[in-house]
DNA sequence: TTGTGTTTTATTGCCTCC
DNA sequence: GGAGGCAATAAAACACAA
């Protein structure tokens, strides 16, 4: 193990060492569990730093610069448990790396629910309270941000994931709906074709069964091209024939054949259908 | 009991900030 | 330049199946 530091103290409490414990604390005030902590979770004047109880795991404390009282702590509880022998190998072990007790990591993980990181006087304190180093503390606080990100990531991972997910279904679904309404376009074309088909044989019937017309054709006209119109007062009659006229001359078709990729890119305007310019004016003076 | 994987404590080296 | 934070890593402690 690399680092020179020694923070021998070897206090394994589980050689019936919480019972002990618990003995040795019952003069001192103990918090029940439900006992709600100081919001900042320092510790009232007074209290002891030990005022917790020591629920039996198997772990240990170390102590390197707290000599004085907490030593003498853990020393009364030891030669209770091990006698006299027992106390050379006890400051005499090599240096070994020791599990803070499980009160004491409830201490620090609610003080780290209330900010996770350390003032230098909030490490002293609770170093003090705790019966640790102040480099201790600190370094259980660098690695509990270290978990806590940890974690984070985790759970930022799976919120992605979710809403990748999402947006992949979402997708598809567009993907089936772009489908079903490129079909229904195509359907629409067709019975527009065919009725157009069927407007122009009955009208080459009618050219073919009526004689030629009695005025004289004004090129100016609007309606050059349909030398049989009703009379002029129907303008509503007349307004459809351009409509359908306009429809399906070649220069302005409105239902342009749709081929695969035309959803793909969309048009500067979304809203042209594949309109020439002169169509979207036809239409501005048709409405 | 032992082998193995996981968790926790601690160190090291680098970086940033004051 | 010192203090403190972080990432990477080591190593002890722990959990657990075989």
């Amino acid at each position: 193990m690399a680092g020179g530091r020694v923070f021998s103290c070897n206090n394994t409490n589980s050689v019936g060492g919480s019972n002990n414990l618990s003995v040795l604390l019952q003069s001192q005030r103990v918090p029940s569990s439900s006992e709600p902590m100081d919001p900042l979770f320092i510790p009232r004047p007074g209290s002891s730093p030990y005022s917790f109880s020591v629920s039996g795991t198997r772990s240990m404390v170390s102590f390197e610069d707290v000599h004085g009282g907490n030593r003498s702590f853990f020393r009364s509880f030891d030669e209770e448990e091990n006698g006299d022998e027992d106390l050379d190998d006890y400051f005499h072990q090599p240096e070994k790396k020791r599990r803070l007790t499980v009160d004491q990591v409830q201490f620090l993980e609610k003080s780290f629910e209330v900010e996770n990181k350390l003032e230098p006087e909030r490490k002293t304190q609770l170093a003090k309270e705790l019966g640790l180093q102040p480099r201790q503390v600190a370094i259980w606080f660098q690695n509990r941000r270290a978990r806590w990100k940890t974690k984070q990531l985790e759970k930022d991972y799976d919120t992605l994931q979710a809403s990748f997910n999402t947006l992949k279904d979402d997708y598809g679904n567009l993907l089936k709906e772009k489908d079903k309404l490129k079909q229904e376009v195509l359907q629409l074309t067709d019975k527009l074709v065919m009725k157009e088909k069927n407007n122009s044989e009955l009208s080459d019937v009618n050219t073919v069964c009526q004689e030629p017309p009695q005025k004289p054709v004004d090129s100016d006209s609007p309606h050059s091209s349909y030398p049989f119109e009703p009379d002029q007062s129907d303008t509503s009659q007349d307004e459809e024939d351009n409509l359908g006229k306009a429809l399906f001359q070649p220069s302005s078709y409105i239902f342009p054949k749709l081929e695969d990729n035309d959803y793909s890119d969309p048009p500067a305007s979304s809203c042209s259908y594949g309109f020439h310019v002169e169509d979207h004016a036809f239409w501005s003076s048709a409405y």
